[in-house]
DNA sequence: TGTTCTTATTGCGTATTATGCAATCAATTT
DNA sequence: AAATTGATTGCATAATACGCAATAAGAACA
């Protein structure tokens, strides 16, 4: 198959695809800019960021709105992603061997550990819950799927913090020291500034799981791990969460069980190309 | 915010958006095509699902490559969808809150169908009324926030008895059905065994709604359906109640309003993720 | 409550481009 | 090797996207 082939974009500011359409490659850049935002965002912020007149966009707007990728909030007038991007999401999500292969024993590991799972991939507000085995014991808690996590003091998010490429983490991560340092909050193993997260993501990378002990969300104690592709770059956090301390022992089954789980869904980085890249980011 | 806002489709064939872009709105059919195959598929199987001339869509793919919701694969040049479709719908997930989101239009639900209308999410006590709004007609129920309902003799009960994961369910559903059967209580539609229980669930999920018929809390009339998760599990129950008994005729509108409503905030499976999760758990 | 300012939405003439159709290229089948 | 099928591209022109201004709606202020 030597076809000529459409390029994929492969810098930031969008460009017209040959062979493309220029009206849908501008409103696909418009896209862009809404999943950027944090949250809904008005027709003048989405337009400014874009670059475009307001009207131009608000007929972009217009259209996906009607597709279902994008909503309009009836109070704030606010435009936000849709059902059908999330729905969009998670068919892709699902093309997504990491995580297919992962979810089919999901259950299982949460089964086996007696604790609850959950699977997390990357999103632009951080990791994000994809995957939730509940379990038995677990009846209640503000987790669900779709939740978020911080990355300094959340098992999963140390997980990322550990394993992500630093030019994706930068700002959220710059955000985070930020607010801990100015509300003059730090954790037993952790300052906000760099030098400490450091030491902490080498931890993590070494003993191969991250965990938090319910002194962030009370009662609940967490452990994570992660599953890395051939490039050692994080493809989805696997996490075991419940209320028994027991699982942040280091001879916990549970523990082990977690670490075997994601080596299992690993692709280990080819040995001759040296270090895996997680590592040489540091 | 009462300005004029573009409708969501409301059907399957897409259309055009009023004040929208009309290539944009071929193209996203074409994009909801690509998403609804499992798996890359050929430029002639996408034009001939989507209805257009291989070389229009031809056009639209090389954009969406373009911009990275789309790839085509070396080999085979079949197209699927690209790194930029997870991110945006993992974005859309991250940004969604179920209860957030129905919350939002519950008032608009209330005023079309005129009946009082609820929110309800599982919780240690079972299914726990969040949201209420009371709708055009006076309505004397003493139901209020964080009202619970059994699960067996209740519209709303019955929908998360009919799409929550067995395990959470097992304990006061095993409750429930001891209480009634050493009252000797039975109903219409339901002895109180699991095989009784196994025939309403199957019913309520084939038909989208489950109802009470005034026979349970004296003159009132319920009917629920759930909004479900991309795991086929249920996240929050919306419930229609009120007087009249129309609301439980098959072809009411307020019914068909509140299915629309469910399924306009749950966010479906992917297809080949085989059956919903919820419904293997039975 | 009325006025002013800001933001969102819509109308319309015309400049721009998306489209249909055919040709060409590439891959697969016979 | 020839035929068939499927993907990609060129081009004339029909269609519509766009810029700009006007209008509508909402928020802020006095």
């Amino acid at each position: 198959m030597k076809r000529t082939r459409a390029k994929e974009t492969d810098d930031e500011s969008g460009g017209t695809a040959p062979g493309g359409i220029q009206a849908l490659d501008a409103a696909l850049s418009v896209l862009r800019v809404l999943r950027s935002f944090d949250g809904p965002a008005t027709l003048s912020d989405i337009a400014r960021e874009a670059g475009m007149p307001p009207s131009k966009v608000h007929r972009y707007l217009a259209s996906f709105i009607h597709a279902g990728l994008a909503v309009q909030k009836e109070r704030s007038g606010r435009y936000d992603l849709g059902r059908e991007a999330a729905e969009l999401g998670v068919a892709a999500i699902s093309r997504n061997n990491f995580v297919v292969r992962a979810s089919d024993e999901l259950e299982e590991l949460a089964t086996v550990t007696g604790q609850a799972a959950l699977l997390a991939v990357w999103s632009h507000n951080g990791p994000t819950v994809v995957r939730l085995e509940r379990g038995p014991h677990l009846t209640t808690t503000s987790i669900g799927l779709g939740s978020t996590f911080p990355l300094l003091d959340s098992a999963t998010g140390r997980v990322f913090l550990s394993y992500l490429p630093s030019p994706q983490l930068a700002v959220r991560l710059q955000n985070e020291l930020e607010r801990a340092a100015s509300a003059g909050v730090s954790w037993p193993d952790l300052n906000p500034d760099l030098a400490s997260v450091e030491a902490v993501t080498m931890k993590v990378r070494r003993e191969r799981v991250a965990y938090v002990d319910g002194r962030y969300i009370p009662g609940l104690v967490a452990i994570s791990s992660a599953i890395t592709n051939w490039q050692g770059e994080i493809e989805v956090a696997a996490t075991l969460f419940g209320t028994h301390k027991d699982l942040l022992q280091p001879e916990s089954p549970a523990r082990s069980a977690l670490i075997d789980f994601a080596s299992r869904h690993s692709i280990a980085p080819p040995a001759q190309l040296g270090k895996p890249r997680g590592a040489q980011v540091r």
